[in-house]
DNA sequence: ATGCCAAATTGTCTTTTAGACACTTTCAAA
DNA sequence: TTTGAAAGTGTCTAAAAGACAATTTGGCAT
C-alpha cells in the first residue's frame, strides 16, 4: 500500500510521529515549528513540533519519513529516533484539545508518540505550511519556551540525543551545505554543545580527523580574508569508522 | 486507578513494553528471558523478553517498571528506555502469532512496543516465571542466537545503548553487589565494551575518578590472595558530575 | 612447616591529546 | 591607501592513554 491510496480510516488513531527539525542558518541552531493558527478562547496559540498520525500498517520509520515529507517537502535526510513518549496525559492541555479536536476523527484517543530528529540544511528549504500546519517556520533554539503538548521536553531529549551523537559521529555536516568553512563547522560545533571552543584547538582536531577535502576554492564577495571551502569527505569517514575509532568529541 | 483494580479489558491492545533485564554473574552479562513453553507444529520454540501491553491509562515508564515486577518481582531499579520499534510485521512470525492467540484478547492487533532496558544484580533475584511466562531464567548475552518477535534486533539496540551510557555515566554498579572488588569490576567493563583492558591502567583510571570508598575489608575464603572491597560513593559521584565531568568511558 | 598456585596489587616510561594563548594575512570597501 | 573584519597559523604545558612485569598474599596440598 503506498501513500496515495491510503483513506483517513487507515490511520491508527492511538499512534504518531513527531520530528525535531534542526537547521542551521550559521549564526545559531533552528527549529521548524507549525504555527496550527489557533484564535480560540483565551488559550494561548502555541507552536507545536511537525507531526501526525500514522498508518496501521505503516513502519515507524517510514512515517517519520512520510510526515517530514508531508508536512514540509524535505526528503533523504539523516533522521534519528529520539524515544517514545507516552504519557497519558500528553495530549490533555486543554488548548491543545480544542485543536485537536478540528483535525482528527478520535481526538479524545489517547495518543503514544515515537520522536525522531533530522538535520537539515536550512538553505536547502524554504518551509511551506501544508495540511493542517497554517505556518510552518524556522525558531532560533534560544527563543523556544513554551511548545504544544509534550513537545517541549521533546525538543530537549532531542537536543541531548544530538549533543552526544555528535561526539560518536560527525553528523554535523548533514546542518552545512555541501562546500562550507571551517568557521561555519567551527560555529555550529559551538552552538549544539553551548560554549565556545578554541579556534586554533578546534581547527587542529578537525583537520587531524582527515575527514575533511579542502576544494582548493575561495569564498567569494566577503569584505575581509576570503575562507577556504571544505567538503566533507564520506570515503576517509568510512575509513576511520572501520577501525572503531568515534572520538569526534569536543 | 492502581494495578489492582484495573481489568484486562483495560489494555490497550496495540502498545507494549518489552524489557532487556541485563545481569552480571562476574563471568559474563546475561539477559533474563522467558520461555513461553510452546509445543506445537514445527515452529520453534524462541525465547522472548519479558513484556507486556500496557494499560489505557498508564505512563509508558510506569508500564516498564510494572510489567518488570510482575513478570520478575524486580523493582526499584536503574531503568532507561531504548526506543520504540514499530515495524508492521514485527508479531507476525508465524510461531509467534500462535502464541499470541493463546494469551491476548487482539491476538491479531499491530503492536507498538517501547523497549526499556534494566540493570540488576543477579544475586538479588532468582527469576520466577510468572502468568504467561513457563520459566524465566538468565541467559548469557553470548549464547542469545534468535529470540521472538523483533526482541534479538531490541536486544541489540539494548546492548549498545548500554555501551554508550556507560561511557558517560557509571552506571555498571547496578550489575555488581553492594560490596565488590576492582576486579569484578574490571571483569564487568571488559564484557560491556565486548574487549579487553589493560588491569593497570583500569585500575588507574577507576581510582583517580574518587567514586570508590575501600571498605578496608578482605574477600574471605578464596585459594589466593584476598581482594579489598569497595563500594560506589555515591556523593563523590554527585560532586563529580555537577561539575559536568562524564568521561567514564574506558 | 614448606612449597605451590592463583589472583591481587603496584609504578614507570612513552605517546597522544587537550588546553591555553596572540599575531599576521588577505580581501573588500571607504 | 587605509581600515575593518574575519581567516589562518604554532608552541608550550599539562593531562590522559597506553604499553609493559615483578612482587605479594592467602589457601591448599604435601
Amino acid at each position: 500500500m503506498v501513500g496515495n491510496t491510503r483513506k483517513k480510516t487507515d490511520l491508527n488513531p492511538n499512534n504518531s510521529v513527531d520530528c525535531v527539525i534542526f537547521g542551521f542558518d550559521f549564526e545559531q541552531i533552528n527549529v521548524l515549528l507549525i504555527d496550527r493558527g489557533q484564535n480560540l478562547g483565551n488559550s494561548k496559540n502555541l507552536r507545536a513540533l511537525p507531526g501526525n498520525l500514522i498508518y496501521e500498517d505503516e513502519d515507524l520509520d517510514q512515517a517519520a519519513y512520510r510526515v517530514l515529507e508531508e508536512l514540509t517537502g524535505i526528503k533523504d535526510i539523516y533522521l534519528e529516533q529520539v524515544g517514545a513518549f507516552g504519557n497519558p496525559n500528553r495530549v490533555n492541555k486543554e488548548s491543545d484539545r480544542e485543536w485537536l479536536k478540528s483535525i482528527r476523527d478520535e481526538p479524545n484517543a489517547r495518543v503514544i508518540t515515537a520522536a525522531y530528529y533530522s538535520l537539515v540544511k536550512i538553505d536547502d528549504f524554504v518551509p511551506k505550511a501544508h495540511s493542517f500546519a497554517k505556518k510552518a517556520e524556522w525558531i532560533p533554539l534560544t527563543e523556544i519556551e513554551e511548545l504544544a503538548f509534550d513537545h517541549f521536553e521533546i525538543l530537549q531529549v532531542a537536543k541531548e540525543k544530538l549533543k552526544q551523537k555528535i561526539k560518536i559521529q560527525p553528523i554535523g555536516f548533514n546542518l552545512l551545505p555541501e562546500k562550507f568553512t571551517l568557521s561555519q563547522l567551527h560555529k555550529l560545533y559551538e552552538c549544539i554543545f553551548e560554549k565556545p571552543l578554541d579556534k586554533r584547538n578546534f581547527r587542529r582536531k578537525i583537520q587531524k580527523l582527515n575527514i575533511l577535502t579542502n576544494l582548493k576554492e575561495k569564498q567569494r564577495g566577503v569584505p575581509h580574508k576570503p575562507s577556504q571551502l571544505y567538503k566533507f569527505n564520506e570515503e576517509n569517514y568510512q575509513l576511520l569508522t572501520q577501525n572503531g575509532y568515534d572520538n569526534f568529541g569536543f
